[in-house]
DNA sequence: GATGAATGAGGTTTCATTCAT
DNA sequence: AATGAATGAAACCTCATTCAT
């Protein structure tokens, strides 16, 4: 045995090697598309055998899973930090925005890797990235308190949080393609839009109301 | 010989069975998605054989576009006549939305199919689906023709356009899980919401203006 | 019934069409050899349809039979007529050389063709093209004749043809690729090479005799 | 574990599939030609899977290329030597085709490999088998070289190189439909065709010159 | 006889996964 | 645990031939 090379080699080589094994799936996935991508591409970027691939992963789909698990899980800790910090509901929202558009804003391997979803099963392309469904369940939740609470007027909470989470799909799309990326405009612009919005919607009922 | 079935038959024939072969093939697509259907999926769910897809089709590639043009199509067409007849920015929005929301209401396969997008070649699978942009692109014009006019205030047309199409999308996707599907209320809602989002836009400029 | 175009339609239609089958085919077996000719290739460069071909031909296989008996015959039947004319063996030789290579000098898309020649069945390539069986065989046949006339030394009839033959082929090859063809040139080549050989191969069995 | 079979496995059973596959196409391709030979024909004389075909060849094409290199080299090489010893001009022929014949008459598979040249892409059929080639080239190089050092009179060296091929392919396809297959016997023939043939084309020369 | 779409066996190739080393 | 060749099902596509019109 080498005298230093490994005090807790095991352990951590192991963990190592499913960095690198996620590291290039990711990328790959980003570039090709999950249809598109393959074991051996993923594996070519590494240095590891392909048969080592399923030492770590099950299967193709269980890389993408955990890779989106990853991802989702740091953008969900994010956003529900997020949440517990606002005051009223405008700053739930323009929090939601600001960690949603500048999270992508300094990930963009995972802004690409977000939009190469996987081209079978008939799952909603756009709303249930396993991202965003976090974000829109928990919106969701969120908006039924705020209602509750008397802080909103009585409103389609489902309609709205798909509303909301649509207007940061958009978004995120156009500021991507931006040079600079510009996180602080994009919130605002979706916060505003959003708010004021928001605001209409109670005029909807008294419009029907009134009629 | 029949009386009627066969007055033109060779054209007649041709014409049904690609007719047959674009039915079976969006159903198939909706089921399971782009990458997931197989040319024999698709040729299975008709009493052709293997070769006889390659007489109508180039490629799988091939069948999806030509699916997605008569589909974008039908979609375009409509969107279009319901913008013309607008007279004011509200009903310019809120006709967009009916038309939209109304198309899919009558015609589901056409929904399903749309959300099984491709899972490759990075497009964006949100905004860029074949009918979707074209939707997106001419709202944007318009949008930027009704600030030139004065209609509008100076706003970023791009997040705006990218922004309602992302409500569409939302608003979409709830509205279809429910039972009885309601075009009428999904169209009110995006629209109070989009109005008067939009007119909270303006104040954004102000909001910064005061600083 | 038109008054004119068509005296003797029916059979000179039939003819009309089995020359333009034979011609296109001609064109693509040259082209692109037996093995990557289709039967639509050959189909496309004429204005007939598919079914058609089957008309004339029972298969891919017997266009290309028809073709080299075509040309095979046609040169055969100019070996033949140049042999009767043969005074004696060298002229027989000579005129056999010159008559081949004449002949392919002023028919290059029949040389092309012959060198086509289909890549299945284990058949000799080289020697066994039709048209060349039938002269390397009748040479065969008019070379024992001279031995047993005396006008040839006794020797091996069979490699003589065959070797006959093989400078055929040698030297068609090359002169096919010069700038001018020169058929003329090629003849006397051949002639001298082979009648000093044969003159030769007498002094073998001496050699072998003289031991 | 056996005793011998394995003392570096991976590497020696990676040359011996190998080894299988090409010796499986050089009997397949013998047997129906290149065209005629697919790669399930070659896989299924083998104990190996469809797919392992292609770890080892990147498709049919390159199973022949290396099948003739693996051949044309053997073949070359023997040439070669042969050559360098030669004394004069007689022996440098006479030796070529000693070992030309002598090749084929203990190398059967690799005669009927050679006959099974494909048939597309207009390549020659006769001159061009890759083994061949190298003959020609290099036959023609030392004939011309001849003649520069006077050893030979001054002749069309690429006429003659091209009917010394012809003639060993002549012969050759002669001499292995026969029982027993006698290489010397064909060699003398050839040797002296050729040889007296070759004295005949400096009369050539002479012949027009006398005019 | 002419047409040209339909047929379907069969070809080449890819790739997720297994397995012997 | 790592390796990387082997596997073989299955994908896509071609094309000689048939057949209804």
């Amino acid at each position: 045995m080498p005298p230093f090379s490994s005090h807790n080699t095991r352990a951590s080589k192991r963990h190592h090697n499913r960095q690198a094994i996620l590291h290039a799936a990711r990328a790959v996935f980003a570039e090709r598309g999950f249809g598109g991508t393959t074991v051996r591409d993923i594996i070519r970027r590494t240095d590891l055998a392909t048969g080592t691939f399923y030492n770590y992963f099950d299967s193709k789909d269980e890389v993408f899973a955990a890779l989106n698990e990853t991802i989702g899980g740091g953008l969900r800790e994010k956003l529900s930090h997020a949440r517990t910090s606002a005051l009223d509901f405008q700053s739930f929202v323009e929090n939601n925005y600001r960690v949603y558009f500048g999270y992508f804003a300094t990930h963009r391997e995972n802004y690409f890797l977000m939009r190469s979803n996987r081209g079978r099963e008939g799952g909603n392309q756009v709303m249930q990235g396993p991202q965003v469904q976090a974000g829109v369940a928990e919106m969701s939740a969120d908006i039924r308190q705020a209602i509750a609470a008397g802080v909103l007027p009585a409103m389609d909470a489902d309609y709205l949080a798909a509303s909301l989470a649509g207007i940061a799909f958009g978004v995120l799309d156009i500021m991507m393609e931006r040079d600079p990326i510009d996180p602080e405009a994009a919130t605002l612009f979706a916060t505003h839009l959003a708010i004021y919005g928001i605001g209409g919607l109670s005029q909807m009922r008294k419009d029907k109301g009134e009629d």
